[in-house]
DNA sequence: ACTCCTTTGAAGTTT
DNA sequence: AAACTTCAAAGGAGT
């Protein structure tokens, strides 16, 4: 049973240890991280990639330099706890460009003022947008650590899926600002009213939060977006956490702040109210991705999803324990947060609504060895020339 | 428009 | 319990 128990966070990451890579490499391969983006490079583009893509190169430097500042700029603010670690390299260059509060407007400063950062948060999470719960963590632990704060969490997050939520822990919404003015009234009865509801604008870029709301009775004032049908909270805003599950191009706009839908949009949804999709929450290697996608893109002026996690993935071998350990403590975060706000949800809610390719994939390490692509994307061989032994 | 590719990890399902 | 399957992100490529 995905929820909570009674036992709080421990067990909720109970799953989350390190695990030792065959192929690590350890010490001697992260020495050689530097190297590896050369190499990663070379295999790759020569594999995958025309020279055409490199008037891509600019803007891809800029928007890691802009992840850059940013991260530098809201750092302090943010790492508070053990995963500040301003001298690794791993931040250090990172920008830790996919992490919501990096995308966020300066409302997080005392004075609230907007800082010109604000209108580069689209250009630091560039494509669709911010991921619907990545976006509302804070990774620091006091949301989760300090039970006292929210006295009311950990009975009622016991409740079933469709229980009457809670009140928000207090540390929750102020990661999950309100614009002012932009709150809208709850409409009662939809089942997923239930869910506490953090709008965002749009890509991430989060308004001031409204202090009047950070009381409990507040929050029953607003309306989860899915009772729009098309994951718009009542105020225009969209939730996060929820895509449409109508399909991604919803989710565009949704992501990209269209904040009050069309309204042609509302008879259909008499018609066929769809039930949204909560995605899962993020493990560590995709929280890894999420952060270093901008970086490897401009430094190796890929664009191509699939080359750029092969180097992912590599990097991430090469990574040390400590800098994979805070990657997992995030998604443990993120997991909890997850619970939180969903307890009745489960993976499997989501099972079968991507279409799934041909069972091939799992059985090429058998007899079966794939395509000849997929196999030598495997073992690291020219996708023009090589060819795998299995493939052969 | 839709699916695949590619990665790792979490969680669900099947054996 | 182990093995297997699906999904999470991303965006270009292919159908």
């Amino acid at each position: 049973m995905p929820q909570l128990s009674s036992g709080g966070e421990e067990d909720l990451g109970a799953s989350d240890e390190m695990i030792s890579f065959k192929d690590e490499g350890d010490q001697e391969e992260k020495i050689q991280e530097n190297a590896f983006t050369e190499r990663d490079l070379a295999d790759l583009k020569s594999s995958l990639v025309n020279e055409s893509e490199a008037p891509a190169l600019p803007e891809a430097i800029r928007r890691a330099q802009d992840a850059h500042r940013v991260y530098q700029e809201k750092l302090a603010d943010h790492m508070e706890d053990g995963l500040k670690h301003q001298e690794e390299p791993m931040y250090k260059g990172s920008g830790y460009s996919s992490y919501p509060f990096l995308m966020l407007s300066d409302p997080y400063l005392s004075n609230g003022s907007m800082s010109t950062l604000s209108s580069k948060v689209p250009v630091v999470q560039p494509s669709h947008g911010v991921h619907p719960l990545t976006p509302l963590i804070p990774y620091n632990n006091e949301p989760f650590s300090h039970s006292s704060h929210s006295p009311h969490l950990p009975a009622d997050l016991n409740q079933k899926q469709g229980a009457h939520r809670p009140p928000q822990t207090p540390d929750i919404p102020a990661f999950y600002p309100i614009p002012p003015g932009g709150v809208g009234q709850i409409s009662p009865s939809m089942g997923w009213q239930s869910q506490p509801v953090y709008p965002l604008s749009s890509c991430g870029f989060r308004q001031p939060y409204s202090p009047a709301l950070s009381t409990g009775a507040s929050y029953s004032r607003f309306t989860h977006p899915l009772m729009l049908g098309s994951g718009v909270h009542t105020t225009g805003i969209p939730h996060p956490a929820i895509v449409p599950h109508s399909g991604n191009k919803d989710m565009e706009c949704y992501d990209r702040g269209m904040l009050y839908r069309k309204p042609h949009f509302e008879p259909k949804r008499e018609k066929e109210p769809k039930k949204p999709t909560i995605k899962k929450p993020l493990n560590a290697f995709m929280l890894y991705m999420k952060e270093m996608r901008a970086k490897v893109i401009a430094e190796c002026t890929l664009k191509e999803s699939a080359a750029i996690n092969q180097i992912l993935g590599r990097r991430w071998h090469a990574l040390s324990r400590e800098e994979q350990a805070k990657y997992y403590e995030l998604a443990r975060k993120e997991r909890q947060l997850h619970m939180q706000l969903y307890p009745g949800w489960s993976a499997r809610d989501n099972y079968g609504k991507k279409k799934r390719r041909s069972r091939e994939k799992h059985q090429d390490s058998g007899s079966d060895p794939g395509s000849p692509k997929k196999c030598r994307a495997r073992f690291g061989l020219n996708q023009q020339t090589d060819w795998c032994g299995p493939c052969r």
